[in-house]
RNA sequence: GGGCGGCUAGCUCAAUUGGCAGAGCAACGGACUCUUAAUCCGUGUGUUCGGGGUUCGACUCCCCGGCCGCUCACCA
């Protein structure tokens, strides 16, 4: 935009403004003392407080002009508050003042409270004070912002304009607190592992790649937490858990981020079945606490979080879904002409878990409605690498992933804390052609010689998790401000 | 990275076969003392994403570029 259109749009509010400041009442303070009543709670309390004088403040969303009468609406941090003003009440030269504010300013409002004949709580303006000016108008009242770009470009003015928007963000953040109180009251310990790091592991993603000038190294933006975490259950640290951000360098997608939340925790003398009971305990838990219920609509179907939730082994998944019986079919050519048999498609090069994982991922995933523990992978399965095999079949590990609406959720293992059997496995992950799996980890593997008791542990994406509380189908819906090319147009005051 | 779609006023969107770029909201001027998408009267704000081309004439067709979305690939 250039600047005379700039000059356009801002011109009138900028007259308005010295035309009010023209009046003699006081504008623009530094402060208007914090306590305030909030628009919620004088709804809630009308009763109570009918006829009591109240203080109030927030941006002018609406306002209907009837000369010598108006109504308008304020948002604040609990919702939005009707207002009435009237010239009888505030006098002439208030009710000039009023009439010059624009619709988006953040104003202040002592009156008293009162019901309209329709019935609204409203509170009657005995005086009004312009605490900031907006420059720039609002989103279109009506529709707000359709362009999901600008919605997250400009998250302010979605959330200004969206109270979807809003209650997605507390919703979010009503998760993260819930899922700390649910671990900090069973005795885990919250902790911080770095960020960047010499060596990248606990997945097989692409990192980021940054440089530490000052040790003149590589460092990596972690792709996970796992093997910190794990070095502290051998420290003696035997519960827990890391809230916070890990980076991939990869594509995005709906259910992709290059930066995303991730809950991490561990716990020792515990097993993947000890994890998929806290794991089904702590969801439904938080779920019904966060929205007060455990029926869920995501996609137009009720996803019923109320434990226990469904185990099924990927052998029973596949021969469910996809009519194929991986335990009968071993062999890596003959599970390729099975595909190909039933229509689904696999790269021709796959190796045998891989093979599986194609089928499971086109087939199986998206049945998984509700809460379903996908559990005991292949060792060859991609990610399995962390997993510890199962007594009676090593060719299969103690691992689960989670499903919820057709979403992974969360990746689990009995943790492998054999050292041996750890380094062989990272060393064949290592040599995998062209595929992205970090170097073998020996100052892991070391932790591991000096004993790590019995583990079980999980991954659990919060964005994702929070997708589904919300019903929203992008990822980006969850995260404030995503990651988005930088654009040079911007606009801005000259 | 590939394919498809989109980008027009501050916001949401129209514009016939290639023929004067429009409406609602917002804004501006006016009326209105219980409205709530207030209503009524009046005013039209523009580098049609950027660049190039075809044409008497381009929002429209062609080429290049940008960004966004969907989708495929990738992503344990």
């Amino acid at each position: 935009m250039d600047v005379v259109e700039q000059e356009n749009q801002l011109k009138p509010r900028r007259r308005k403004l010295e035309e009010l400041k023209a009046l003699g009442l006081p504008f623009l303070p530094n402060t208007y003392g914090p306590e305030l009543h909030k628009a919620a709670d004088i709804q809630a309390r009308f009763e109570e407080l009918e006829g009591t004088r109240v203080r109030v403040a927030g941006r002018l969303m609406r306002v209907r002009m009837m000369g010598k009468a108006s109504f308008a609406h304020i948002l604040d941090s609990s919702g939005e508050l009707q207002l009435y003003f009237k010239r009888d009440r505030l006098g002439d030269t208030a009710y000039e003042y009023f009439k010059l504010l624009d619709i988006g300013d953040i104003i202040g409002v002592e009156g008293t409270v009162f019901k309209t004949r329709t019935g609204e709580v409203t509170v009657e303006a005995e005086d009004v004070v312009l605490l900031a000016k907006s420059y720039r108008s609002l989103p279109d009242k009506w529709h707000g912002i359709a362009d999901p770009e600008t919605r997250y470009r400009r998250r302010y003015l979605d959330l200004i304009s969206s109270e979807e928007s809003r209650r997605a963000f507390r919703i979010r953040s009503g998760v993260v607190s819930r899922i700390r109180r649910y671990l900090d009251e069973r005795g885990f310990l919250e902790v911080e592992t770095p960020i960047l790091q010499p060596l990248y592991g606990g997945g097989a993603a692409t990192p980021f790649t940054t440089d530490y000038q000052s040790l003149d190294m590589t460092a990596y933006l972690r792709i996970a937490t796992e093997l910190y975490l794990k070095r502290l259950i051998v420290g003696g640290f035997e519960r827990v858990y890391e809230i916070g951000k890990d980076f991939r360098n990869e594509g995005t997608s709906r259910k992709h981020s290059p930066e995303f939340t991730m809950l991490e925790f561990y716990q020792a003398y515990a097993d993947y079945r000890d994890v998929m009971a806290l794991t089904e305990s702590m969801l439904s838990e938080v779920t019904q606490q966060i929205l007060g219920t455990q029926d869920v609509t995501f996609d137009e179907q009720t996803i019923d979080f109320l434990p226990p939730w469904r185990r099924l082994t990927i052998r029973d998944a596949v021969l469910q879904y996809a009519e194929i019986d991986i335990d009968a079919v071993r062999d890596r050519e003959a599970l390729y002409s099975e595909i190909q048999r039933i229509g689904a498609h696999a790269h021709p090069d796959s190796s045998y878990g891989k093979l599986v994982e194609e089928l499971v991922s086109s087939k199986v995933e998206p049945c998984l409605i509700q809460p379903t523990f996908l559990c005991d992978f292949p060792v060859d399965f991609p990610g399995s690498l962390l997993a510890k095999r199962r007594a009676d079949r090593p060719d299969l590990t103690e691992r689960f992933e989670l499903y919820i609406g057709g979403i992974e959720l969360g990746n689990a293992f009995t943790e492998l804390n054999e050292p041996e059997d750890q380094r062989q496995r990272m060393e064949e992950a290592s040599h995998l052609s062209g595929e992205e799996h970090a170097e073998v980890d020996r100052d892991f593997l070391l932790a591991l010689e000096h004993g790590m008791p019995p583990t079980g542990g999980a991954g659990i994406g919060l964005d994702r998790l929070v997708m589904i509380l919300t019903g929203s189908h992008h990822i980006r819906e969850t995260i404030l401000f995503p990651l988005l090319r930088q654009r040079e147009d911007v606009d801005v005051e000259p």
